[in-house]
DNA sequence: TTGCATAATTTTACAGTGTTAATTTACACT
DNA sequence: AGTGTAAATTAACACTGTAAAATTATGCAA
């Protein structure tokens, strides 16, 4: 034990707990996993980490914050194949729901309704915010390049809240009796590729006008 | 005490409870309610809720099914509305989006994702099945009457999900930066319009077909 | 009316929780 | 080698859900 911690080991053991407690929240929820618990599989007592985090919720923060970080790079790399704003929209589309799928616990940790909001955590509201950054600019291609008309944030943040329904309504059981999900997926991108085609009238993101007649 | 419990009396203290424990699971989270707390409210021992529940989990279910009938109620109530399919639809959209803001804290219960699924409690699954087909009644309204064309099922669910995920992402806090959220659900509403609207080439929920050319 | 059986309820108890305060350990520096 | 002190551990507290034991209060038989 050196006499004062270095940054890198503070940020070591930080790390090394984040992976743990990822892991085991992920699991059980954070609420099924205790302190004692954590500490034991690291090797330490139970209040150790109280020298390295506030306290549990600043824990579930970090790790939240790490969930978002593994998830916008997931998307940014989808982003990167080649082709037109149309294919990249749907790599980013597709690389979404693999994400959901293939780390369904660490995606419910991310959106975890009853999670405080990240205003107490800088950290998650900076992965956070990457997340969705990248899950917009897609869009912004999409409108650049002419493919889709409308205001690129407002369809962007549409398109989003449409795909994280599907998939949380998915992960929720919600859709048990329901086809299966590629069809409702692959339902939603050719609603929102028609509905926001561009056309000779007025961009579906206008405000609503009053109908000149029935 | 009567020697033996009435099926009303039984009834009686059960509806009791889960009115105290909506109220406060509301406010603060299941978990963030003790046995002991709601024991108080409710004027008896800590223990005595076992007679009527088996643990507190069958206490949470309980709360979540009264919320999803008070939920699916608005919406049957909504649909009511004289007017066409379309009217009806867009009164069954706006009655979802005023009870998942009036009572944020029962949406949130209802759709929270570390929630076990509705396997274990048969009351639970009732009252999800009945929000559920009023969300997916007008849909087909809309199809039987040429709106909108499609699958009637699965464009309920892309419509539900849709709606869904913009009303928690709004109630997580992630649409802090948006456009204020009645534009985003117009927008997607007209998305969804022109989206499934029935023209002359194939309906929207046939699968993919290979362009004919670019 | 008095006992009694027994359902309903309360009290007690237990193992476990997050977290603070006191204590011990072990290093860096004089 | 001795000492100040950061880091870690242990001890302790108030709390949790809930099972088991103890108590209360009732309907009925005598």
């Amino acid at each position: 034990m050196p006499r004062n911690l270095s940054d890198s080991d503070v940020a070591e053991f930080r790390q090394r707990l984040c992976e743990v407690a990822e892991r085991r929240f992920a699991e059980r929820g954070a609420d099924g996993v205790s302190m004692r618990q954590l500490a034991q599989e690291l090797g330490c007592s139970a209040t150790t980490p109280y020298r390295y985090f506030a306290d549990k919720d600043a824990i579930l923060a970090a790790v939240r914050a790490a969930a978002f970080d593994r998830f916008a790079a997931a998307l940014e790399a989808a982003r990167r194949v080649k082709g037109d704003a149309r294919a990249q929209s749907r790599a980013v589309g597709e690389a979404y729901v693999r994400f959901a799928f293939a780390e369904p616990n660490a995606y419910r940790l991310m959106f975890d309704l009853t999670q405080p909001g990240e205003a107490r955590y800088p950290e998650l509201a900076r992965a956070t915010a990457r997340a969705r950054l990248t899950m917009q600019a897609h869009v912004k291609a999409l409108v650049a390049e002419g493919i889709q008309a409308g205001d690129p944030e407002v369809l962007g943040y549409v398109y989003w809240a449409a795909l994280h329904g599907l998939v949380v309504l998915q992960l929720a059981g919600k859709l048990g009796g329901a086809p299966d999900f590629k069809l409702l997926h692959d339902t939603m991108n050719r609603l929102f590729a028609r509905g926001a085609a561009p056309q000779a009238d007025a961009a579906v993101t206008a405000r609503p006008q009053r109908k000149a007649a029935r």
